[in-house]
Order: C-alpha cells, then sequence, then structure tokens
DNA sequence: CCTAAAACCTATAGTGACTGGAGCTTCAAG
DNA sequence: CTTGAAGCTCCAGTCACTATAGGTTTTAGG
C-alpha cells in the first residue's frame, strides 16, 4: 500500500509547505536525512510525511523549534526514558492549556462583536483588553508596576 | 489614578518582553510614537501598556504581525468602518476556533500519555499522529497525494 | 548642587526560522 | 534520446526580534 518514496516538491505540496523548508529541517537536524536516489535526489516514506506534518502544524500553532523537537522526542523516549517522556508531556500539556485558555477568551470576545454589531454600530471594541489580561499567562510580570 | 507615564523599561518588565522589541515595534508602527521627556527619553500611559500586553500574547499565540495588526485595527475600525471590523473579526475567529481545535487534539493525547503511563510503559505514543492529522487544519492540501 | 550608577538614546550587527535566486544536474514522459 | 520540470548546492535576503557599542539623561545619595 502506502510505501511511497515520494521527492521533495511533493512531499512539500502534501503538508503545505516550501521546498527550502524540508532542506531546512535537515539541516538543523529536525527531520532524519532520507534516502537518495543514485543522483542524490531526497525521497520520502510515510514517517517523514507524518513527521512533517505534526512540525508545521505545531509551528502553526506557535510552538518555537525546541518545544517541537521535544514533542518529537515524545515517541522516541515513550517506550525507552518513561520518566522523561512523563516530564516533557507535563510540561507541554501546560503550555497547551495556557494558550487554549487565551484562545478562547479571544474567541468570546470576536463571537461578541460579530453578535452585537447586528444592533448597528459597535459602542466599544474590547478584543484587546481581552488578550491584554495577564490572569491567563503564564509568566511571573504580574504587579510588576506595584513598587516605586 | 493610573495615569502612568512609565519610562520603556518598567513597560518592558510590565509585560515580559524586552526594551528594544518595544523600539522595535514603534519602528514598524505597530506602537504609537510615546511622548517623550524634555531629554527624549519615552514615556508611556495606560493605554500603551494594554495594547502592547495584547500584541506579545497575539504573539505568543502564534499570530503573526499582520494578523496583529487587523485584530489591533478592530478596535480602531470598530465604530468607523463595522462592514470592515465584521469581516476581521469574523475571519480571524475562524483562525482562533481552528487553532483551538488542533490544540485541545493535542492536549488529549497528552493526557491520555500522562494516564496510561501509570501502567507501566507507554506502549505507542500517538502525540505526532494526533498534530499530523490534516482533517482540523485551513489549508486545502488534503489529497494531494492522489494522482499520479 | 553635584556626582555616579542605572536606565535611556541611536545605530548597527547578529540570530532563528525560514524564503528566494543563481547556476547546474537528474528524472521521466513522450 | 531528448527536453522540460523538478531536483541539487550554495548563498543572499526577510521577518521578528535580540545584542552590542558608544554616548546622554535621570535620579538617588552625599
Amino acid at each position: 500500500m502506502g510505501e511511497l518514496s515520494i521527492p521533495i516538491g511533493k512531499l512539500a505540496r502534501s503538508v503545505g509547505c516550501k521546498v527550502q523548508t524540508i532542506r531546512y529541517y535537515e539541516q538543523i537536524g529536525l527531520l532524519p536525512p532520507p534516502i537518495r536516489t543514485a543522483g542524490a535526489q531526497r525521497r520520502y516514506g510515510e514517517g517523514d510525511q507524518q513527521k512533517l506534518s505534526f512540525i508545521r502544524h505545531a509551528r502553526e500553532l506557535g510552538f518555537p523549534l525546541p518545544a517541537v523537537r521535544e514533542l518529537l522526542a515524545l515517541s522516541d523516549e515513550a517506550d525507552s526514558d518513561c520518566a522523561k517522556a512523563d516530564g516533557i508531556a507535563r510540561r507541554q500539556l501546560e503550555a497547551v492549556n495556557r494558550r487554549i485558555a487565551m484562545l478562547s477568551s479571544l474567541r468570546s470576545e470576536l463571537e461578541r462583536m460579530l453578535r452585537h454589531r447586528h444592533g448597528h454600530r459597535i459602542r466599544e471594541c474590547r478584543v484587546i483588553a481581552t488578550l491584554a489580561d495577564h490572569a491567563l499567562c503564564s509568566q511571573d510580570h504580574h504587579a510588576e508596576l506595584a513598587e516605586s
């Protein structure tokens, strides 16, 4: 069935990224070097396709490459170093939850705007205030403005 | 009360970013040029603080600067050009929903890993497969691999 | 008032994560 | 066996910051 051995361009199209991006990921060791044809062209398999698709989605969600690297490591580490995988999963889960919380409040605000717009005009737009709120975020820069 | 007029360093600390980042945002026109002291140092008010906080959170959520610019425009445009604001809000809402969907499935997978780990060892890690799934994403690169 | 450290200024260069282009080679359809 | 699309390497450019150099302003202490 699906052991494809597709060239780089097809792989790029299948995940919606540029050819050079794939070569770049290989260069920085995020993707393993694929097999090559006699003429030194890259040929990819099913696994590569999945991995790359994962990387692209994670990047679109705003995870930095180090976090992506960690998440990728989860599947390699899973059945070797359980404790390590557990720690990574736990940490990334917290990050994911924070993102969801922020996006949820932004969503509510956008929905509110679209609902209230039917009246006639929006009196006040609270989109900025919604996401400006520090209550949901990780950093400890709350109340930094207090002293002096 | 709170019409602060704080220097750039304090503003940076209050939102958890670098001083240069603020100057950069001013340079590219994302933040308005603030008032200056006699000695040409920047002094910021409450509104700037909110706006910057919003920008930082939006960026952490992975919105590119053009999208951030659009979201910022929502509040300016809100009571002037209603139709335009509506369109922006609708488009951004879709983007937000897609992000939430992807993050939710990633969360389920991470949670599943943490639950099942208690047995003894994780047999298979599906984190990558979860986020590799194209069903939830916007682009039309589904089934690109079909022909030939 | 005066000074000295901390924070500010501009300008420029460097980094991370790509993206594009030049110039050449390989692959595959006819 | 040709020929045009797609691949290759290498290098330069972009976006969104981040760091450094070299100088000025603020502000707290004496």
